[in-house]
RNA sequence: CUGGCUGUGGCGCAGCUUGGUAGCGCGCUAGAAUGGGGUUCUAGAGGUCGCAGGUUCAAUUCCUGUCAGCCAGACCA
């Protein structure tokens, strides 16, 4: 094999040739994640990490701006518990893993390990509220949860995963129904503002709403294989939890109510979508609002004089404002370096070598377009703002288009099934909204009902799947 | 959970059919040169073949079980 032949590509699995296998050979070559010896458990190294820091970090802020907490709620759940809600244990039991035993002796009551919240906070709740004057309750934890799955990825179905879940109570329907709305539109907002990630937002079907909601709300994006994902849910709760719960107070008017209730979360899983949506056949391309290194300064020639000493101020330079690092290692090529920082996804390299400082300059190269400019140093950090800014704006462009090409119109039911088969993506179709319809749809194509999109459309008055009437447009597709 | 494939130094693989206790490439370590798209030379280190049983004088190789990974379903954030 010649030296152009050793190429990036020899190293991860072209997309179009095998999508699982291209997400498989990125996450563990870019040192995101590793296996741990238990099933279905990953370890998140410090790469992928620090992506995770940067959402928390974000969103983290947008809570507390919308007046919300963050406590800490026990990672066990008694079994008496979790069942006080019938439809939640029964969504949950068949993936929830138990605590039997304390060192050699049995537990007279199992504990579960978390597979959400709800049930632990409710029975605080009910020990904390007294008054209408207590109320809202806005309360969030970063914590992980456990749902023991059968099949698993890494970041897109792990059996623990990271997560923030957001437990609050009001006192009108109207006030948790705007909350939940509310926590929905900050999600789309991170999406698409944060990781550069276009979604669809609606409520979910019956069938696929969250176990004990009132009502289901989601965004979902397409990944560039054309499967969905969904990316972030807030629920609705009504008062199924708080009355089971007996979270009551006394209301203005003396009277005993049970208050209305919202829980909303996204995970780790955002990073499986950030690679889906962005990643290319070099690797990741990440958005700069997420980046751990925003720009690599990749120095040529480094022995010979001054150079080493112009990366570093370069490096200074930029510290406080771009999250930089010189690459400084010596024992690695400069085409070796450009190859590894363009797998990893670093947004901006900055490359500097003898003939730049002789002419007072650097070289600029940007993930995404893979595009090369030389630009005066006195210029150097101004333009790498930009071109940051840039890149973020151009990603989600980039991906609103591959979305758009991957979302189709559907009359009939056969043109359902062709493109199920073939293209996949977003299919936008009326809908009766019956389950037996959505059951019939799953069965023979594979898809399901992703969301009944806020934004509707009329697109005819009979659902092509049934011929019964029709009641909503929805989107259907393959999902994660 | 069902079906298929896989498991051999850090990674990717060969060897197994016809049992006789391991080999290649990359990487790693040391030194030197090189350095603008995966650089070259020299010298080294490193595995008992996922795990547990069984058959056999002898098992990486054959058999059984088990664990883990991948793919496709079913189920689910």
């Amino acid at each position: 094999m010649g030296k152009k032949d050793k190429q990036f590509v020899a190293e991860i699995t072209p997309m179009e040739k095998d999508f699982a296998q291209w997400y498989t050979d990125v996450i563990l070559k870019t040192d995101l994640v590793d296996y741990s010896p238990v099933k279905g458990f990953m370890v998140i190294k410090p790469y992928g990490y620090a992506i995770w820091e940067n959402i928390q970090k974000y969103m983290d802020g947008r809570f507390k701006d919308t007046g919300h907490k963050n406590c800490y709620f026990p990672l066990l759940i008694p079994e008496s518990l979790l069942k006080k809600e019938a439809e939640h244990v029964e969504g949950f039991a068949p993936e929830v893993a138990w605590v039997t035993h304390g060192g050699d002796e049995e537990l007279a009551e199992r504990l579960c390990v978390r597979p959400t919240s709800e049930t632990i906070i409710c029975e605080m709740y009910s020990k904390w509220l007294r008054s209408y004057r207590d109320l809202p309750f806005l309360y969030n934890q970063w914590c992980s949860v456990v749902r023991w799955e059968k099949s698993t990825r890494p970041f897109l179905r792990t059996s623990e995963f990271l997560w923030q879940e957001g437990h609050t109570l009001h006192e009108s329907y109207d006030e948790a129904q705007e909350e939940t709305l509310q926590m929905l539109d900050i999600y789309r907002e991170t999406a698409e503002e944060l990781l550069a990630m276009p979604v669809v937002v609606g409520q979910k079907s019956e069938k696929e709403k969250f176990a004990g909601a009132y009502a289901t709300y989601t965004m979902e994006a397409l990944m560039h294989d054309g499967k969905a994902l969904q990316a972030g849910t807030s629920h609705n709760l009504g008062q199924h939890f708080t009355t089971a719960f007996d979270i009551s107070y006394t209301d203005r008017e003396g009277e005993i109510k049970n208050p209305y209730h919202t829980s909303w979360g996204v995970s780790t899983r955002l990073i499986g979508g950030i690679i889906m949506v962005h990643g290319d056949n070099r690797g990741l391309v990440l958005p700069p609002g997420i980046a751990p290194i925003q720009a690599v300064i990749v120095p040529i020639a480094a022995h010979k004089g001054g150079v080493i000493e112009k990366a570093d101020e370069i490096f200074a330079q930029f510290k406080e404002d771009i999250r930089t690092e010189v690459d400084d290692r010596e024992n690695y090529s400069p085409g070796w370096k450009f190859n590894e920082w363009e797998m990893k996804g670093v947004p901006v390299r900055v490359e500097i070598g003898p003939k730049d400082i002789e002419n007072n300059q650097a070289v600029l190269f940007r993930r995404d377009t893979l595009e090369k400019e030389i630009v005066p140093l006195d210029q150097l950090k101004e333009k790498v703002e930009g071109l940051l800014e840039d890149i973020q704006n151009n990603l989600l462009l980039k991906a609103k288009h591959m979305r758009d090409e991957k979302t189709y119109y559907v009359k009939t039911f056969d043109e359902m099934k062709d493109i199920m088969s073939n293209n996949q993506g977003f299919v936008k179709a009326m809908w009766c909204q019956e389950r037996e319809c959505e059951d019939k749809i799953k069965a023979e194509t594979g898809a399901t009902v992703r969301c009944i999109p806020f934004e509707q459309e009329n697109l005819g008055d009979t659902c092509p799947f049934c011929e019964k009437e029709a009641k909503v447009m929805a989107y259907f597709a393959k999902a994660y």
